[in-house]
DNA sequence: GGCATACATGATATGGAATAACATGACAAG
DNA sequence: CTTGTCATGTTATTCCATATCATGTATGCC
């Protein structure tokens, strides 16, 4: 794994995930910068969380806990809930994944590097997700909190319904 | 076995958008407007349904299915899961209650009567909910959907933050 | 009335998501 | 070498959710 992967990082900000594009590419740069950031910020991204990481940027889908254990189990790690739950919970803590609430599942962020508030496009019937930046304090939340002095730290934002993909099939 | 561990919010601190209110009044008319409009509708709000209803009524805050399973146990209901999911499936298809995604938990709609697309704000202290509208086309998540073609059906807006009480209490 | 149909309820069993609690191993300071 | 920290591993348990089959109950038609 050279680290010498340019930031290939899809330039339309928005949808990595409805369209066609260089997939291993894709995985590879997206490991790249993760080993890199990783680096830089002192944190280790060990065996298992590397793997989990490799599993969800080969999907654009979200994969529940339990499938991710069993490739786990499948490449020799540990096969208990926790293993997963906890090189999870480091992917997500440093914005390397982001739970899908919707489905209780996870996915690889789109846009690793800049932190970000995401918004997700989740297709009904193929699974796909794509992922969008959120503006969470502007718009009509943001109005009804500041109305009422709530303090908002984080959003989730899922929209379900059908790709384009599945449109067209249709 | 049974599932109930709340810490007694204080009762009189019951809100609706974090705010005090009449809450006898408060549930009472929603449980009338509930009744209003099942006539209307032709559809059938059965005891077990109205009383899932009225508990989470009295309640501004999100209930997970075996809490209220529990109080269904009480009250001489059965007790068995999809009593419960059934009464639920009901009332959040028909408007009557919301899921909030984040906690796997299910809340009152404050808004009964309009169909209407829910944003919730969610306080990580207290565990109240307050229900905005939202504007789910509006803004950066509708743009990104018709720039690739995403066709939105239902969107879940929710925010995790600190409700005015918790903010004024520290 | 007798009967078909739809719908609501009930109970059993199982699967999937998530965490608590405890033990072990790796490794870097001191 | 000892200590503290972090990662991994295992066991056990709890909570969330659904599939399946059985039973009851109302309604409308013959
Ligand atoms: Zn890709
Ligand atoms: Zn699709
Ligand atoms: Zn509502
Ligand atoms: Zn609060």
């Amino acid at each position: 794994m050279t680290s010498e992967t340019t930031p290939a990082l899809a330039e339309d900000t928005a949808l990595v995930g409805f369209q066609e594009h260089d997939h291993e590419n894709c995985v590879d740069s997206a490991l790249a910068i993760a080993e890199s950031r990783c680096k830089d910020e002192g944190l280790r991204l060990t065996p298992v969380r590397r793997k989990v990481l490799e599993m969800l940027l080969q999907e654009h889908r979200a994969l529940g806990a339990y499938a991710i254990l069993d490739r786990l189990r499948e490449a020799g790690f540990g096969s208990q809930p926790p293993v997963a739950y906890r090189a999870l919970d480091f992917l997500v803590d440093n914005g390397f994944v982001h739970k899908i609430e919707r489905l209780n599942a996870f996915v690889a962020c789109a846009h690793p590097g800049a932190t970000h508030s995401p918004a997700f496009m989740i297709c009904r019937k193929c699974d796909a997700v794509a992922e969008a930046h959120s503006a969470p304090a502007k718009g009509a939340l943001g109005a009804a909190a500041r109305a009422v002095g709530f303090e908002i730290e984080r959003t989730v934002v899922e929209a379900e319904g059908v790709c384009p993909d599945c449109t067209e099939k249709a």
